[in-house]
DNA sequence: TGTACATCAGTGAACGCGCGTTCACTGATGTAC
DNA sequence: TGTACATCAGTGAACGCGCGTTCACTGATGTAC
């Protein structure tokens, strides 16, 4: 119980080395350019304390992903189940928003995912790959759900959660280097893209091919 | 004139730097990786003779890049004439399976691409922004080329190309971790992906609205 | 409550290594007369 | 055609630097009696 003390310091400490390699990120730089000693600097310890909390590099950099998967995560659950509700053509338009929002609210940890997505680590890989697997079925369901809920046949929902994935991804990456003013319109485009991906489903289900 | 002899060898050697580097990144390695002693031993060189053609290692990962980007073109161009002809069905199946060609023939170019596209260096992420920006507006310019041969009402031929281009680009970091089978599997997924969004677009163009 | 002992987060020195780049050079190729 | 000179691709030594990791340590915190 009063070991309690020591472990909360070292969780701090844990936190305050994780926060300083997202610190180090900010600049656009990758995680593979992170050095042990700059992020020790960072954190205010010596080089070789980190490995009191992380057994090598590999560990903090895996850590750091966890993170940003956890962020992208509770961001993309936001208001999911107000969905069904709202209609598709709201519904479309708030799926892009908060995907841009955590984009916003989490840039480094954005690229960090893109990144590391196919980085060298198969770790990293796997790890990321799982997170986004789990993002497209969730977002499938939804999709099955809401179509449920409106009496309407049953759409290819899977196809249409992995092409809409694919476009806010790539919306993301657009958006890293342009104004405000063209991040919105990407951002509208985007809509756009996910609106003809929706409708398009709905004619497949209605058996149209081209 | 006869310089030229002298002129061909020193470009001899230019390519064979850029193939030694080509070959170092063949087993998942990112072009941040790579170091400039590696690549010269690999191409048979003294370390300090690749200043010789470039002017630092920004220079040779720009080559790279160019590279990349013209095996892109090329395996994008292929074909493309008879999209035309062939009708919207054949022809997305077409485009898909064009891309799965230039990433299996080329998958370290692809990965480079995909990777640098967020790196750290701007010059080399501007470079590839505008080699896709391209890669879009010739599918859109294809696209609104084919549906007016057909006599139909003009699509969002851009925001078509743009979603296709995503999928396409998601297909090809899916397929990097995976077996040949599942491969296959994942590009008709997003052949029907792309399916989905073109038929999206022809309800789109009919005023059809989510 | 007081004391003896165990745990363990944080430290500083040291390991061998490769990094990108510069410099003065060598010697074959190309040029001018 | 022969000779003197210029060019320049390729070389090897050296620069200062940070890399990830190991090791034996210190001293505060936690535990047992």
């Amino acid at each position: 119980m009063s070991e309690g003390a020591r472990q909360q310091q070292k969780k701090q400490t844990r936190e305050r080395i994780l926060d300083a390699a997202g610190r180090l990120m900010a600049d656009g730089r990758g995680l593979d350019s992170l050095g042990l000693r700059e992020v020790a600097r960072e954190a205010g310890l010596a080089a070789t304390s980190l490995y009191n909390h992380f057994p090598d590099m590999e560990a903090l950099g895996l850590a750091l992903i966890d993170r940003a998967c956890f962020h992208l995560r509770s961001s993309m659950a936001e208001g999911r189940r107000s969905m069904i509700e709202v209609g598709a053509a709201r519904a479309v338009r708030e799926l892009v928003a908060r995907f841009v929002r955590f984009q916003q609210d989490y840039e480094n940890e954005f690229r960090l995912l893109v990144q590391q997505r196919l980085g060298r680590r198969s770790s990293y890989r796997r790890r990321i790959h799982g997170e986004l697997q789990l993002m497209v079925n969730e977002l499938a369901e939804d999709v099955r759900e809401a179509v449920a809920a409106q009496d309407r046949p049953p759409v290819p929902a899977q196809r249409e959660a992995e092409a809409a994935i694919a476009v806010m991804f790539g919306l993301g990456i657009a958006m890293l280097d342009v104004s405000p003013a063209r991040r919105r319109e990407l951002a509208e485009n985007a809509g756009d893209q996910v609106e003809i991906i929706a409708l398009g489903g709905r004619c497949w289900a209605a058996g149209d091919r081209l």
